[in-house]
DNA sequence: TCTAAGATGGCA
DNA sequence: GCCATCTTAGAA
């Protein structure tokens, strides 16, 4: 008889929510990438941003474009774009369909290294995935994975936090805006190693 | 069409 | 602190 606690994938409905209160929820639960060989990459996300409606730093304030429109889709699938001409950023939307808002993701602690990634000599392998253009190269998720739904099987999924405890949060502004600066729409993981600013 | 700025990260 | 590098949105 097995009585362990089985890994509960994420649903889409339990992203159908306002993204500051999914954000901090999502601290603690798992992406896992699943490449086309099988291939499979687990990490543990600490640190995540929301962005929503009426929040002038969300790509989406203004209105529907070519890039944004993902946002306004319905809830569990991802939003993924380029920044600065080489970074990606990956998020998942939530909320009603309908509704612009998305969860950036900032930060994973890995669960291993994956082969293709090969450490600089004296880097810091906690950090590999501190940073949202840093954990889109270390998971390979690029714009062939925008509007993707997440959901096993697929190229992503998410699993729900594995213990019984809560995760001590901190709760903080967001990094890198000009605008919408003072929102309290950033949480990470206490004394991790692995967020984007130690 | 043109251009400024961007939810970054690496290196000096 | 500086800058690479190029898409995107918004102005002209």
């Amino acid at each position: 008889m097995n009585l362990s606690k089985s890994t509960q994938i994420v649903e889409p409905s339990w992203l159908a929510r306002p993204s500051p209160e999914v954000a901090p929820d999502l601290v603690g639960c798992t992406i896992v990438r699943q490449f086309p060989d099988g291939t499979i990459v687990r990490g543990m996300i600490v640190e995540t941003e929301a962005y929503g409606p009426n929040d002038p730093a969300c790509h989406a304030y203004r209105c529907r474009t070519q890039r944004n429109w993902v946002m306004f889709g319905p809830p569990g699938i991802s939003y993924v774009y380029l920044i600065y001409g080489r970074y990606h950023c990956f998020n998942i939307v939530t909320d009603q369909d309908g509704v612009a808002s998305a969860v950036l993701i900032r930060a994973l602690e890995m669960e291993c290294v994956p082969s293709w990634i090969n450490l600089p000599q004296g880097a810091k392998r906690h950090r590999i995935a501190a940073g949202p253009g840093k954990l889109c190269e270390v998971l390979q998720i690029d714009r062939s994975l925008n509007a993707q739904i997440l959901a096993i099987g697929q190229s992503l999924w998410l699993e729900h936090r594995s213990g019984e405890l809560q995760p001590e949060l901190v709760q903080t502004t967001r990094i890198g805006l000009s605008q919408g600066v003072d929102l309290p729409w950033r949480w990470y993981l206490k004394d991790s190693l692995c967020v984007s600013k130690l």
